[in-house]
DNA sequence: GTGGGTGCAAAGGATTTGCACCTCC
DNA sequence: GGAGGTGCAAATCCTTTGCACCCAC
């Protein structure tokens, strides 16, 4: 966990400047919320936490990911499922790309994201300020398993 | 509603040629799902049927409107409340810009959409096949208001 | 006449909340 | 020591489902 190290530390200097108290749950809970570039779910961020902390309530994760979500340290993805998935490791509001095969959920960068954003704003006269922006499709493997199970 | 009545006779021609039943509560639902273009939620589409057809469950609406989204006459937007609303004169994927302040939701043309479908299926892979593009700020007459507000 | 549709009530599932206890600072 | 955090259980909210009755075709 390269990457995560950094954003981990990040993360727990904002809760702490926050004035927010540093408990073993909670840094397990950043722990677990990066442990993964798939975007876990509440649930997945539960079951991993579980393992190292197993009285860690459900409750819980959804209190301190509402804490990180008002500190700007995470974003919520929507995803196919009906269950809310959070990306602790690009906080900022980026597109998402869902696979309706196996679920996975991966970041994209696109150039044409703020172009777009101007265009809704001089269109519709409203000031925004926050944007979803997911595709729903088959990743390349989920694409090869439909053309085998075609075959 | 003279672009909802061509509407109206689509849906409900569509409905005849699944082999539904066309039935005063269906028609009922249509009409009111067609009544504005905010994109009601069920709750709205529910109060608006009850006003003429007081015995109509919720149920009733929400299996309607299911039949409907299979038939692709009806799309789903995600807005701001955790309400799923539904927008029945426009059933095809298109963009939609929500006002946190007063909830109202505007359907957007713009031009850049697909080209970002494309940039999102090259950079990363996917065979897209759906798409979800919501943005949130405020409307003109929020903004307004704020802005009375901090005078 | 009959199979799909309706309406009631109850279930479902993700998320939230109330509250007593605990623990980090 | 005390405010903030935790964990349990119960509550909430939207939405779905089961099933007996009904009515559009």
């Amino acid at each position: 966990m390269s990457y995560g190290a950094a954003r981990y530390e990040q993360i727990v200097a904002k809760l702490e400047a926050a004035g927010h108290r540093i408990t073993p749950q909670r840094l397990c809970i950043v722990e677990a919320l990066l442990a993964s570039d798939r975007h876990p779910s509440a649930e997945e961020i539960f079951a991993q936490v579980r393992l190292i902390s197993p009285t860690t309530s459900l409750a819980t994760i959804y209190k301190t990911l509402d804490t990180l979500k008002s500190l700007g340290e995470v974003l919520e993805v929507e995803s196919w499922d009906n269950r809310t998935h959070f990306d602790g490791l690009r906080p900022s509001p980026h597109p998402h790309i869902v696979c309706t095969g196996c679920g996975r959920i991966d970041d994209i960068d696109l150039q044409g994201v703020s172009a777009l954003q101007s265009e809704a704003e001089r269109v519709s006269g409203f000031k925004v300020d926050e944007q979803r922006l997911e595709f729903y499709g088959r990743c390349l493997k989920c694409q090869e398993t439909t053309a085998a199970n075609m075959a």
